[in-house]
DNA sequence: GCCACCTTACTCGGATAAGGACTGTCCGAGTCGCTAAGG
DNA sequence: CCTTAGCGACTCGGACAGTCCTTATCCGAGTAAGGTGGC
């Protein structure tokens, strides 16, 4: 998978708890990372119609919706693309032996049960919000927290 | 995902049929493609063990253990590697906001989500087996399927 | 004093190079079966 | 006729290039704020 899938997710947590739009070079220095890669990120989000960007002096990156209606998958799919990881090749079609094809109307059973196994996995990544995950956040280092960053970000 | 795990499996649901070893130009062969880079995947196969390997004029390769042990997760595990998909790089140790590393001792919030999504794409596939999809091949193509594959391995 | 315009600084967006992993290939090490000569 | 040494052919195994995708970067297009000059 690639990286930045997490540095979107953590942006997208940080998006979340703010007032107003937050640039992306806020963004790469609060995470440690580039700037302009982690830009190409953003407009992948953008693109997606997850965040919406605003141009201009006081521009930046906002969610679109409510951090309760983003889940993971929803910012795994917009980085990494909606394409499934495993892509069957049709190769019972091939060889002395192949398979006709008028007896291929429905995905093998290795394609069935990778298939399935994604399923699972998309399943539980689209049962988890961007919101569930500030909670965690909160939980695990204390509700001030998102207040410390908030005055971060705040201009000046 | 490699494609490689693609030709791994399809590879170990025709050895669970075979009766003797049957060597990697047979398999390269049966399903068109590359003799000498399918090679490359079968000795991963068993470097992790789930085939053996038999040199000289008969050798080829045929499974270790029953095909109701092998599971695919065993055979994505030994083509792609056993390491996760998704990597912490723990960005929240990083830049001005860092968290101490005395509060990190559990993994952040996104590592857990996306943890536990791999989690289940893990089970899923641990709960099928090189004989489960052996059998659902008898039941797209029909029982003789296999009949007609152990005819083109025998030698001549 | 008020308004319109312009400059300016700041933002995002797409087009452009470097690195690493997957894909594909080759030849050498090792092993078993066959053959043939000798007892 | 039986044994056994040698030969040969076939197998796997690791070391070696090509190509695509991920990573990283740059500069140009666009926008809003603030200053400035004119009315």
């Amino acid at each position: 998978m690639t990286e930045g899938v997490e540095w979107a997710v953590h942006c997208c947590v940080v998006l979340s708890q703010a007032v107003e739009p937050v640039s992306a070079a806020q963004l790469a220095e609060l995470h440690g990372v580039s700037k302009t890669y982690l830009a190409k990120h953003l407009q992948q989000l953008s693109r997606a119609g997850l965040v919406r960007s605003t141009r201009g002096r006081v521009g930046g990156y906002e969610l679109t919706r409510a951090a309760a209606k983003v889940s993971l998958l929803d910012i795994v799919e917009a980085v990494d693309g909606p394409e499934p990881a495993f892509r069957c090749t049709e190769i019972r079609q091939r060889g002395p032996l192949a398979t006709p094809p008028e007896k291929c109307l429905k995905p093998c059973g290795v394609a069935r049960a990778m298939g399935a196994a994604e399923q699972a996995w998309r399943r539980s990544l689209a049962s988890v919000s961007v919101d569930d995950l500030a909670g965690s956040v909160v939980r695990d280092n204390g509700a001030g927290t998102f207040d410390a960053l908030r005055g971060w970000l705040a201009p000046g």
